[in-house]
RNA sequence: GGGUAUAUCGUUCAGCGGCCAGGACCCAGGAUUGUCGAUCCUGUGAGGAGGGUUCGAUUCCCUCUAUACCCGCCA
């Protein structure tokens, strides 16, 4: 058989067109016969006239049926989210939502729904607590503002690309099945994998930073594993993590530059692409300050002792609470709600972490937070073989699962540190929302696992 | 892993040692000459499981189960 027998092959596709918005059906086709598709998002039967909301993602546009019209085209058990072809005619009337309504309409049900949606869509607020609405995500995703929300997730993630892609970052995809050793003693996943052990990646991060040998700037935007049991929140067993590292830096500043560039092209992005999700949202957007306000980790434990009454000294990281309260003090004093935090202990780091030279207790690492909360971490990496000899000895850590990452800086590597953003936090903390579930289509954690 | 709290119609919340267990939303039926977060009327529909106290438990106590939140950890 010979390729061009398939009959599928010799019609052309049918071609793949942007589809016309309602919005652009109502302004820009009065008089004329369209064809609009969508979910019937409301009916009204009223007893002169009926309407039908068709909803085609944040658009909706109305169809007016006269009672017989009505009778002839719209069966009554057709429900709420049934998905309609309407032909009709535009007409301009001022009544109408949006200033024009499809008139004399010939209805063709592509998809008909009988029984009622588990959760109510037509409402202004999305109807129904975390659990019911993560329970029934398929149809609660299609409430205004729940994609809205993941309207931003997606700019943000193009700001991310745009942003680095515009300085000279690549791309890449870094396994998430891994075998050996991890990174640190974090819980991971584990899994069978053809009668070995292979594990689910917490970070991309001993990868990306073997890509800087390779591309001197690399990015990766993908999924990260936590078998962490933590129930808060803030944390999720599954997250999407945006990654940077980047070589021939000076030192951690040099990192935290580019993340300010990250943050202010991520927030252009979402003002030039998504005003009508955040006009939706009432979010307002975070203004990047030219350069971000930072305190070091020591001044933010003896601010947190003078100012709160906490003695927090010798503790090696900040608590949740300590880091609201920091952020409520980068908007009191700075008018920011960025605020980095510098020179975390080494107690705490993963091996990697390079030291602050002459401070050696003390690491070229930053947190970013955003209104309060943890958004970012990053730094300087170790980068000469022998550094990582003596650290990995240091932590008590085998090296022999590590050789094929060790080989990079046996071989050669520069100076370079890097940085993630979670991008579920940075969308949580963007729309106020008080659980990061909100802002995840799909949430794992400990108790769920599906849809 | 530690702590706290919660469990009632499909959903979201009330309430009470003797309740016809209430409201709102959804849904169903009806009404309204145009809705647009539609409105009005009517209706369907509930006490997580197992013990205990009590004349009587949905209510008080215990256990279990489930869930939520805080902490730890992190993004």
């Amino acid at each position: 058989m010979t390729r061009g027998s398939w009959s599928g092959a010799r019609r052309p596709p049918p071609p793949c067109e942007v589809p016309m918005s309602l919005e652009e059906v109502k302004a820009g086709y009065a008089g004329q016969e369209v064809v609009v598709r969508g979910w019937m998002h409301a009916c009204r039967r009223l007893a002169q006239v009926t309407f039908v909301l068709l909803r085609r993602g944040a658009d909706v546009v109305q169809v007016t049926f006269t009672p017989e019209e009505a009778e002839a085209q719209l069966p009554r058990s057709l429900g709420h989210e049934s998905v309609l072809e309407v032909r009709g005619v535009v007409a301009a009337r001022a009544e109408a939502p949006g200033g024009a309504e499809v008139i004399r309409p010939v209805v063709r049900v592509l998809s008909a729904v009988s029984e009622a949606p588990p959760v109510v869509l037509h409402k202004r607020e999305a109807q129904g607590s975390l659990g019911t609405q993560l329970d029934h995500a398929a149809v609660a995703l299609r409430h205004p503002r729940r994609r809205a929300v993941f309207r931003l997730s997606a700019a943000a993630m193009q700001g991310f690309r745009e942003t680095l892609g515009a300085r000279g970052f690549v791309e890449i995809q870094t396994p998430k099945l891994v075998g050996g050793a991890t990174e640190s003693g974090a819980n991971v996943f584990e899994l069978g994998y053809f009668g070995q052990k292979a594990w689910l990646a917490q970070s991309p991060q001993l990868y990306k930073q073997m890509m800087v040998g390779v591309f001197e700037r690399v990015f990766e935007v993908g999924p990260v594993f936590r078998a962490e049991p933590h129930a808060t929140t803030r944390h999720l067993s599954e997250y999407v993590s945006m990654d940077v590292e980047l070589g021939f830096i000076e030192d951690h500043r040099t990192v935290m530059a580019t993340l300010r560039e990250v943050m202010a092209g991520i927030m252009a992005r979402l003002e030039a692409s998504c005003g009508p999700e955040l006009a939706l949202l009432g979010v307002t957007l975070p203004q990047v300050p030219a350069v971000i306000p930072s305190i070091t980790f020591e001044e933010a434990q003896a601010w947190i002792e003078a100012q709160h009454g906490v003695s927090v000294r010798g503790e090696p990281d900040l608590a949740p609470q300590h880091e609201r309260w920091l952020g409520a003090w980068a908007q009191e004093a700075h008018g920011s709600d960025l605020l980095f935090v510098t020179g975390y202990p080494m107690a705490k780091r993963p091996f990697y972490t390079h030291p602050q030279p002459g401070h050696p207790t003390a690491s070229n690492s930053f947190d970013l937070l955003f209104r309060g909360v943890e958004l970012v971490t990053g730094g300087q990496r170790l980068h000469r073989y022998e550094a990582y000899e003596a650290a990995l000895l240091r932590a008590g850590i085998d090296p022999a699962p590590l050789a094929g990452y060790l080989e990079a800086f046996r071989y050669g590597m520069p100076p370079h540190g890097g940085f993630a953003i979670g991008l579920e936090r940075l969308v949580m903390q963007l729309c106020g929302l008080e659980n990061l579930r909100w802002a995840t289509l799909f949430p794992r954690d400990t108790h769920r696992l599906s849809p």
